[in-house]
DNA sequence: CGTTAGTTTGAGGCAGATCAACTTTGGTGG
DNA sequence: CCACCAAAGTTGATCTGCCTCAAACTAACG
């Protein structure tokens, strides 16, 4: 079973321009989104006016569904980075296909089951690695899994836990060494082996 | 429904003592643990030769439930952190749960998203707070969810990321300053509000 | 074509890791 | 019950990676 026909049945569409918020930290979970298009980055502001990029959803993931098996209110605010369009299920749809469709909640178990690794594995990266190396997977993986948005440094800085002027500064140090090439706010990957030698 | 209770069809007992490991990271999922007594750590070795606890386990709760659901290997070792008994659910028991108790998978999708909430929490806590901060915090949480077991310094740094030399340093300024006491090994919370104050 | 958002670079500072030596503790076995 | 030894705790000195702040430049977009 395919997430996406799930979200046929009532098909409620949503569009968002870059900036844009679809829910906020501390709000009631309402339901469940899909991405149909663009992109969207689960935020946490810390207190030191630092976001941080905890998740991102490209089209054809789900989101909106940690609160919501949680029972809780969000922790993240759900930010569209470009324009996007989602569909939405509410959460009186998705209670009904809990009880309804047994793949629906194993397919859920294992979507975050492997989120939770995800994390997991980046709290030690934190600590573990330097920035350098931070970075280097970073854009490799921001690169990999959603070529086509234009990442802003910022937006670098707030996934691998590090600031602007830093990525700036390695991406250059990156580009000197043939590893990667920049033409103004674009970049490409030139020696994925040697990023990930650090 | 208890937890405990779907453990009693089948009662397979383990024991453990200090240091001893139940499963180790890379390794292919046999089933589902409930600690019955003692205190399993969730160990991920960083390549520094740093040890980071993720998840810490007290008698009632379960562990070993990611890596099943997400169809993985182990992403980290469970190590016994002092003497602990263990009941053992094979993973075949574990997949005859999940099609014939609709509240298992519940429990286990509310289980992991609160899971996933603390992890993300725990990352943006790490580039956020100081040491002093992270260390005050950890206490805290430690003596009020695990109140019998005797930390060392080692354990506290590795939950918050730190260092046994800083965690050291930062309890005795606490003791100092009359947030905490300590006799030896063994610690107390004397201000909590004062701690969560920095 | 003006305004805003993003990029770039330099200088400076410090929190906390690292390393190493020494002391204390507490569990174990004789 | 005591002696012993490994494990844990303690402390000081040193060092450095990366953040911070600030200013100036450039690209993007309505």
């Amino acid at each position: 079973m395919e997430l996406k026909q799930l979200f046929f049945k009532k098909p409620q569409r949503k569009e968002f321009k870059r900036g844009d918020r679809v829910y906020r930290a501390s709000e009631l979970p309402q339901g469940l989104y899909l991405v149909e298009k663009g992109l969207v980055g689960l935020v946490i502001s810390g207190e030191n006016g630092h976001d941080h990029l905890v998740r991102l959803f490209k089209p054809g993931q789900i989101f909106g569904h940690r609160t919501l098996f949680a029972k809780e209110s969000y922790h993240a605010t759900a930010t569209a980075l470009e324009t996007t369009h989602l569909s939405f299920l509410d959460k009186d749809e998705v209670r009904k296909l809990m009880r309804e469709e047994c793949d629906f909640n194993e397919m859920m178990l294992e979507l975050m089951a492997k989120e939770l690794r995800s994390a997991e594995e980046k709290l030690i990266s934190l600590t573990e690695k330097d920035v350098t190396r931070r970075i280097a997977e970073t854009i490799i993986y921001l690169k990999e899994m959603f070529p086509d948005h234009a990442w802003t440094r910022q937006e670098i800085a707030d996934y691998c836990g590090s600031t602007a002027a830093t990525v700036i500064r390695t991406l250059a140090k990156f580009e000197n060494d043939g590893f990667i090439s920049q033409n103004g706010r674009e970049f490409q990957i030139l020696d994925r082996e040697a990023l990930l030698s650090f």
